[in-house]
Formats: C-alpha cells, structure tokens, sequence
DNA sequence: TCTGAAGTTTCCTATTATTGGAAAGTGAAA
DNA sequence: TTTCACTTTCCAATAATAGGAAACTTCAGA
C-alpha cells in the first residue's frame, strides 16, 4: 500500500503520515526497493487510531501515550481512563475559557444599538482604562 | 514611557508590544535619540485596548479591523457589532466542537471500569476499523 | 568619573499541527 | 518511449508567543 492509499484508508494526509514518522509517533515505515513507503494492515489500524484521537482533540504527546498503552496488551483500564479524564478536564477548561468570552461579548452586543450611530458600548468596554493594572503598578 | 513600563501599563509583554508593532497592528513606536521606544498615553490606551480584546479571544486581524473601528470617530455602532456577532460565532463553532469531544470521551469513559484489568472501551473505539472510510473509498 | 546592573535593541530560534511548493525520482499505461 | 500520476526529501509558511544572544543605553552607587 503506498502512502496516497494509506491517507485515504486511514484519513490521514499524506504530509501528515510523514510528519507522524518523522516526529516517531509512528515507527519508520518499511520501504519497497524504490524507497517508497509501504504500509500494512498493521499500519492502518495505528493511523486510524491517530485520526480518531485527533478527532477527539488529543494532542499528539497523548497520542503518543494512547498509543503506547493500546500496543500494550497488559495495560490497566485505570491508566487509559486517566488519560482520557486528564484530556476530559483539558477540554473543560477551554470550553469554560471560550464561554467566558462568548459571554461577555453577548453582553456588550446585547446593549449596542447596532445602528448607524457611532456610539457603541463594545468600543467602549474595549478602551475603557484598565483600573486593575494601575493597581498592579502601585503594588 | 519605556517600553517595559508600557508593558506593565498595559499588560502585554514587551515581547509582543514589538512584536504587534512589527506586523503593522500598532503604529511603529517613537524612539529616543538612543533609539529605545518612547510611549506615551495614546499608546498605552491603544496597547489596553489590544489587550482587552485578545482577552476575549479575538485575532489580530479582528483586532486590526477593531482598532480601525475604534479610531474612525464616525463609524457606525452596526459595524462594531457586526465584528462582535462574527466572533460569537466563531466562538460558538469552537465551543460546539469541544463539547462533541467532551460529550464522545465521557461517554467512553464512563464505561471504562478503570481498574487492572487490560479491556477498555476507551482504547476499543479509538482502534475501531472505521466502516465509513471503507465506505467511502468505494465511491 | 568609573563601573556594574538592569533595561533595551535587533536577530534568530522554537513551539504545534498542518499545508504548500520545488526538484528529482518512480510506476504504469498507452 | 513518452507521459502522467505518484512518491521522495527539503524548505517555507501559517498564528501567537516565548526564549536567548550580542551589542548598546541608562542610571545609581562608589
């Protein structure tokens, strides 16, 4: 199996697949005399593994763990979970991060008119002098 | 105003004060005769002001497009908005696909008993053999 | 006035995951 | 044999930020 059937298999780029074994989140493929790459069934089901965990936003350092433990076949159940809770309490804290923001600025758009008039509270709350960081100063 | 108080001033690292002044998102600083940046309250305002909006997540090209806002006295509060809306659904969209992830990795680690033992649901779907790319490679 | 510490300058590097391109070589079919 | 699609490696770029090096400036203390 070349790499452009491989990407399509696994639905990993190309690049990608490259990138995977260059950084040794994947082991070197094995090679036809030409020096192309050729990837087995084996290879497959480790570059799915990767798309599907990306797709769950892991990084690739825990990937690189999942991986690991998937390749081993006497791991405990504990260790995959706390991988999994660890990415669980990742993911929570962006979305909280991202909700904030999604929060305040609801807030200002709630009370800009919107309208040809140039006064806007979003400009203002964006300019409004930051108090804190004076205090800071003074500390 | 050096530019190490301008960044206490503001809030952002000197580093990034040259850096947001190299890509053209601030004006290029006045300079002593030695040649150090001299800021004065209009830039520190213009440097609260980026702060503030990167606080609530927007990129520099937004906050590019805000700060021409900002300093258009006659720009119509419709148009701040209208940047303001984009984001939140640029927020959303980030928000919508976190919450997929979270929601897919607490399901499977719910079922996941977390002990010594190797079989976990966790590892099992990330190695599942993917029907739908199958599938599509057949289209 | 000299000296040393702290601040500043520019330039280069790295990060993360991904994409793009160029130049050269390979495979296969017509 | 030509041609087209594919592959190889290498280099560059993305976005926002951080780190360091070498050279220069400022300023306070002796």
């Amino acid at each position: 199996m070349n790499i452009g059937q491989a990407a399509k298999a696994s639905g990993i780029s190309a690049k990608m697949i490259r990138y995977y074994e260059s950084i040794g989140l994947m082991p070197p493929a094995h090679r036809t005399e030409a020096g192309y790459r050729a990837f087995h069934e084996k290879d497959i089901h480790a570059l799915r593994f990767i798309a599907r965990a990306r797709s769950l936003g892991f990084s690739v350092e825990q990937m690189s763990n999942l991986l690991a433990l998937w390749q081993d076949r006497h791991r405990a159940s504990s260790d995959v979970k706390a991988v999994a809770l660890a990415h669980i309490e990742e993911l929570d804290g962006k979305i909280k991060k991202l909700q904030d923001m999604r929060e305040t600025l609801e807030h200002l758009v709630k009370h800009c008119h919107g309208d040809a008039r140039p006064d806007c509270p979003i400009l203002g709350d964006l300019a409004a002098e930051s108090v804190e960081l004076d205090a800071e100063l003074t500390l």
